[in-house]
RNA sequence: GGGCCUGUAGCUCAGUUGGUUAGAGCAGAGCGCUCAUAACGCUUUUGUCGUAGGUUCAAGUCCUACCGGGCCUACCA
């Protein structure tokens, strides 16, 4: 048995996320977690929200709501949306909690010790209609190279130019409109990353099999021009974890918070501590996963993400945690996912384009969701989201496959022998045929997950649901039956046996209607099958089974049709 | 501009360190079955593996150039 930890990717607060984001970390790390526990290992499982920064606020004020408030609002929505997605995490926790705030100015503290944190002064936008400080991309302007009137701070998205905010032809708040803009001196911590460009480099090189978009994007950072930059950690807010605090290894800067990609990865950690004070547990439970001095060392460490997070989790965060000195868990394997489209294009909050995960809940159980996007997952290149494809997969690998199967045998056997595992006849060669066939596409899958191709995953259990129906093809109990009742019966108790590993199986990825399915063959236990033919005859003779509800509804065209409509968006 | 990824059957994708007739699912066609959510099974059509060169006894797989698609480029997270 081993101890293994993994972290989704943190869904940030300002809004519900659509199922692009969904799929890039919450949803396969739910279905590794689901799977590593079925295998009987030990699984911390965590993710939180991401509460800090300016979008944060600019949220909550729309909403109208103080800033934490609308945070704790937020992340109970956010909460109910996981739970309905199934999201088995250990704990969700939040990046604003006492524990991050604590962890987070203690590691600051350290690398300030270490000397790894550099004052710099520097020039930045204020608003004063705003009463803030903009950053960059969030003050507008006319574009110096193109005239596009609404270039951003940072670039123009019109000619793609980067850009500085004080290039801009009469820039304004993005947020208020007011040009009411000058430029202030403002001090800010910096963490010295370029001073550990080496480390990381060999870190990075050490590490085996890593997804080749993980490594890619830490190398170019690691090398492009003058290699790792160093990296503002401060900034001028109100909402976030105070940079200026007792034990501070700097002073002048009060009204400062930390740069919320500075806190967010430490809330990691933070929630893993969350989760010990929930549970009444002491320090030495969490420590245990993230102390390589206090148990961690044999914790195999996994973190999902899209790419956007990349930088930020093969850089900044093992920095931080190196920086320390501490003896810090760092993780084993990045997995990193590419994005989902929707129709072609991106999803697009702005113009509503797009499924949001809150609307798919309401449109189609879970375990739709997370068939076709996990059997669609975006590992090796962006994958495109269309109604059509979704209602193929659903239709043809989840009720005409598994769900059909299941309904065929259970009623079947309701019919000739009634609702209980029925006695006589022997097993034979079809028997042998289907245990041998699955038994290879079982190994195909343990190994997929393992190495977590998930998608690949995905079509060797449809292979193994397929089996099942080329096996009740070939042996044909309902012509059989006629002459050779027991010889049938023998047929349908292997079929029954089959629908039960089904569900055994099938938990990481449709854990709905694999509980269905082991409830209705009152099965006692979803234990893995190690040995197969043991899973294999585990309904013993008499034992009661219901014929399920149909497990999956097909999607009519008529339905398609509408949602297509439904959710083509604005344009 | 620079960097990375990608281009394989109508569609979505597999193709391990280059090695015999390039695979799967869906869609299409034919046959079978009738237990089942008009479901299932069997058989089967289609590929100049983006283009052009090169290396090699041998390239979808390696190299170069070009074309197409996507992403990243550090103060949104």
């Amino acid at each position: 048995m081993a101890r293994i930890l993994i972290t989704s990717a943190l869904p940030y607060i300002n809004g519900i996320k659509h199922l692009g984001n969904l799929v890039g970390s919450q949803l396969p790390s739910d279905a590794y977690a689901r799977y590593m526990r079925l295998r009987g290992h030990e699984v911390m499982y965590i993710c939180a929200t991401d509460e800090h920064g300016t979008p944060a606020e600019l949220a909550a004020a729309k909403a109208d709501k103080p800033v934490d408030e609308f945070c704790k609002d937020m992340w109970q929505v956010q909460k109910d949306i996981a739970d309905g997605f199934r999201l088995s995490f250990d704990y969700f926790g939040r990046s604003s909690s006492q524990r991050n705030r604590d962890l987070t100015q203690h590691l600051a503290t350290k690398l300030g010790e270490a000397g790894l944190i550099e004052e710099v002064s520097e020039k930045q936008i204020y608003s004063i209609t705003d009463g803030r400080y903009l950053p960059d991309r969030y003050i507008e302007g006319t574009c110096p190279n193109c005239g596009d009137d609404k270039a951003r701070g940072d670039q123009c998205e019109n000619c793609t130019k980067q850009l500085d905010p004080t290039d801009l032809i009469n820039p304004r708040s993005a947020i208020s409109g007011s040009t009411d803009l000058e430029v202030r001196e403002t001090k800010h911590l910096y963490l010295r990353q370029s001073v550990m460009r080496e480390k990381l480099d060999k870190w990075i090189d050490s590490q085996v099999g890593w997804p080749i978009l993980t490594t890619s994007i830490a190398k170019k950072w690691l090398h492009d021009g003058d290699g790792l930059r160093d990296r503002g950690i401060t900034r001028d807010l109100d909402w976030g974890v105070p940079v200026q605090y007792e034990g501070a290894p700097w002073s002048g800067m009060d009204g400062k918070v930390f740069y919320v990609w500075f806190d967010a990865p430490i809330e990691y950690i933070a929630a893993t501590a969350e989760w010990a004070d929930a549970n009444g547990l002491d320090d030495s439970a969490w420590e245990s996963w993230w102390r390589t001095d206090k148990g961690a060392d044999d914790v195999h460490y996994v973190q999902f993400m899209g790419k956007d997070n990349v930088p930020f989790h093969t850089l900044g965060f093992p920095a931080t945690l190196m920086g320390s000195g501490e003896p810090w868990k760092l993780v084993d394997f990045i997995k990193s996912y590419n994005w989902l489209t929707y129709e072609g294009g991106k999803f697009s909050t702005s113009q509503g384009r797009g499924i949001f995960m809150n609307q798919a809940l309401e449109i189609m159980p879970s375990d739709y969701w997370r068939w076709w996007l996990l059997s669609n997952a975006p590992e090796s290149s962006d994958s495109d989201f269309t109604w059509e494809s979704f209602q193929a997969g659903v239709n043809k690998d989840l009720a005409d496959v598994l769900g059909n199967f299941v309904s065929r045998v259970t009623k079947f056997c309701r019919g000739k022998f009634g609702e209980a595992v029925p006695e006589g006849g022997t097993y034979g060669e079809a028997e042998a045929t289907v245990t041998s066939e699955i038994a290879k596409r079982l190994a195909a899958y343990q190994s997929h997950m393992e190495s977590i191709e998930l998608r690949k995953a995905t079509a060797d259990l449809r292979a193994i649901w397929v089996a099942g129906n080329e096996y009740l093809q070939a042996a044909a109990p309902w012509t059989v039956y006629k002459q050779d009742p027991a010889a049938a019966a023998a047929t349908v108790r292997f079929a029954l046996n089959l629908i039960r590993l089904y569900g055994v199986l099938s938990a990481p990825f449709i854990p709905d209607a694999a509980a269905k399915i082991l409830d209705a063959m009152g099965a006692s236990d979803a234990a893995w099958p190690d040995d197969l033919d043991a899973a294999l005859s585990a309904m013993p003779i008499g034992q009661a089974f219901t014929v399920p509800e149909v497990l999956f509804a097909k999607i009519s065209d008529d339905t398609r049709v509408e949602l297509e409509e439904r959710f083509a968006g604005a344009s």
